[in-house]
DNA sequence: AATTATTTTTAGATTTACCTAAAAATAAAA
DNA sequence: TTTTATTTTTAGGTAAATCTAAAAATAATT
């Protein structure tokens, strides 16, 4: 059993492998808002239990049992998401926060019968994938908005920041999830992108382009 | 802003002080499963914070603001309880854990709009009231079952004991809330009562007796 | 009223999760 | 390959919530 603190501790260091194998010390203490001395004891403390393999100066990296339990805590952060938009008509941008807390409570139990209320879903509100109760989940094959070339169309079906900030832009710009555009034209000035979506028109500064995830579905 | 312990305490306190004006500090920490040590401390603490009043010895009572947070506290309690049931299908003896992490979210957002969700209930599933937004509820007027005498019928609206152990009964003998009974008899031997149920017959132990709330609704 | 029993508080420790400041290891630059 | 910069760890300490053992206050009995 663990603590909030190690759970804490244990996603963030699954969400920093995703992109890094070894993952740093320093960059653990950012993503917590802690200070690095701190991390350190933690880590000792997980190497103890089992979930981290660390060697001293080189970074942690999850063993089995700490990745499935970070798995764990990262359906249950998405499934409540899933809840707070889809039952209590909470915004995306507004749900991180109160799912922070509610991943930790301990319930199997709960969890599963809340996966069956909610239907069993696939993706939570951002597009991010849900584990399913074996913590198995499809590894989603994203494209960067930025990446796509003028001409090329697809479906958003994600987004790689999630502050408030950013998501209530997009929302106010009609960018939300399951929306279909296509590449009208990158202006040479910024490189913003003009996207075309429905029958509107929108602008997006490149800044928002490298953090919209599409599902590419045509012309190339 | 409380820790998890200090709510605990606070809404420990507001329960015991339902029934005994100054709450002692043996009795919570009996209630808390913690060492009488450990709520003095605690008590201190409250104390600096304005939310209990409290003279050495004397025991403690919650000041408006402890009150207020306490039934907070309940109120979330309750509403979550209410979700497990009629949401997830939890059965009335299995959500009293489950319920006490959860009362401990801080959202008052999540709270209002599970409210709603679940269409503003007055009782959750062991028939006490819910506390509304404003911390206001009607004092329910209950009777015992066993201080009922033959002859007198009323509905099962509340029980006075939530261990899984005792609701599981109730439920195998068809006693659950909203129920009709009427009093068929009180056995000489042991006091035990036999009840009427819709068409067939219940005997319940005095015991059982004492922590069924009916509200009377007739025969006298 | 004195004695005994119960309740409550204090004193002193422990554990968890932090911190700052300084030392040690590793990486980058000259 | 030194020197410098960055990263990471250690040493020593704090605050919250607990504990045990012992002392003090209150309540109950003789
Ligand atoms: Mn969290
Ligand atoms: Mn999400
Ligand atoms: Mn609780
Ligand atoms: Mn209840």
């Amino acid at each position: 059993m663990q603590s909030y603190t190690e759970e804490n501790y244990l996603k963030t260091i699954y969400h920093l492998a995703e992109k890094t194998t070894n993952v740093q010390t320093n960059a653990i203490a950012e993503q917590m808002q802690t200070k690095p001395a701190s991390v350190t004891d933690m880590i000792k403390k997980l190497a103890d239990k089992g979930l981290v393999d660390y060697i001293k100066y080189q970074g942690v990296t999850l063993t089995e049992t700490g990745k499935n339990t970070a798995i764990d805590i990262v359906r249950k952060h998405r499934l409540w998401e899933v809840f707070l938009v889809d039952k209590l008509n909470f915004k995306w941008d507004e749900v991180h926060d109160v799912a922070e807390e509610l991943e930790h409570i301990k319930s199997i139990e709960l969890i599963e019968r809340l996966d069956e209320f909610l239907g069993f879903p696939k993706a939570d509100p951002h597009g991010d994938p849900i584990p399913d109760k074996n913590g198995r989940f499809a590894k989603t094959q994203f494209i960067k908005l930025i990446e796509l070339k003028v001409g090329d169309a697809g479906t958003i079906t994600g987004v790689s920041q999630h502050s408030s900030a950013f998501l209530k832009h997009l929302e106010k710009l009609g960018l939300t999830l399951g929306k279909q555009i296509q590449i009208n034209d990158v202006t040479d000035f910024d490189g913003s992108v003009e996207i075309l979506l429905s029958d509107k028109q929108v602008n997006i500064s490149r800044e928002v382009a490298k953090h919209i995830l599409i599902s590419s579905n045509g012309k190339n």
